[in-house]
DNA sequence: ACCCTTATCTGGAGTCAGTCAAGTCTATGG
DNA sequence: CCATAGACTTGACTGACTCCAGATAAGGGT
């Protein structure tokens, strides 16, 4: 009993998660959810799009943008633009984690907040401003490109 | 006595600090040093030339981006790259300081640090990686885009 | 003061990521 | 099963920036 891990159960959490939306069940928007799902993070839209037309055989450039945006409004996935580079994408978590982002090779990881839910939130900012978020970038050099690194 | 504010001044400032960079002076490298000087900070490449040309008569875009890579690596002024944002620069001040930015008009306003010299600097991250830089981007409404906003 | 070397500037084409617009298709409610 | 709002496809387009080749000029040496 019990549905394993099938193969079929992704499938089925992409849906639920879309209909609890409120969202139209769509080959494409199944397909980009997915393959967000399924990557270790971190994708931009290219590269998913090459993923899900895999699954729907294609899949327009503009769609691809169309349904991250729709994904990314709905609360579905989250939306992380590095400067530099193009948008990345990965499932909602809610956890407000951060990123490190290598200089030299681009690479990508997660870094769980320091400080608590909610880092570095407190400003001097005057009490006009509404503050909704604030996004921590690590910037410097992967292991791997330290240890490649002409001098250090 | 002692030289006031003449207008002298800050082009004097402008050519030592390329001096003592060791960089070649030329007339657009001071116009556009001299225009990032003189605005507030966080302008674009795109004003920054608009501001020179009006001292250089002409200065094209190449030039422009050559000048403020150049600029940036010899540490002079700092980029501030803010996703969905055409680079900023301004006057480094090695202060690191961060930044507020308006999602609805775009604004940008800098934000002291809250904690230090080094906000949020630890990470748990294994020491392996070589982290250089923190950058934290506050994201928000200004207070005129609070007050014009529909419904808050 | 002048020449030489080499860094810098100009202009034009090209890239990349993403958006706009018009028309066709389709998921869902009735 | 149909109607229709919403979603998809195609193709042109934009903004920000980069690459290249050739012209220009800054600064050291004489």
């Amino acid at each position: 009993m019990t549905t394993a891990t099938t193969g079929e159960e992704p499938m089925a959490l992409a849906l639920a998660r879309l209909r609890t939306s409120g969202m139209r069940v769509t080959a494409q928007r199944m397909a980009l959810l997915m393959a967000i799902s399924e990557s270790a993070g971190h994708l931009d839209a290219d590269a998913l799009r090459e993923r899900a037309q895999r699954v729907t055989g294609s899949l327009s450039l503009q769609a691809t943008y169309n349904v991250l945006r729709a994904l990314t409004d709905a609360g579905l996935v989250r939306c992380t633009q590095i400067s530099g580079h193009p948008a990345r994408y990965e499932i909602e978590r809610h956890d407000n984690h951060h990123h490190f982002v290598c200089r030299s090779c681009g690479a990508i990881r997660d870094v769980e907040c320091t400080v608590g839910a909610a880092p570095c939130l407190e400003t001097h900012l005057p009490a006009e401003y509404d503050i909704q978020e604030a996004a921590v970038t690590f910037w410097g050099l992967c292991p791997d490109c330290r240890a490649a690194a002409p001098a250090s």
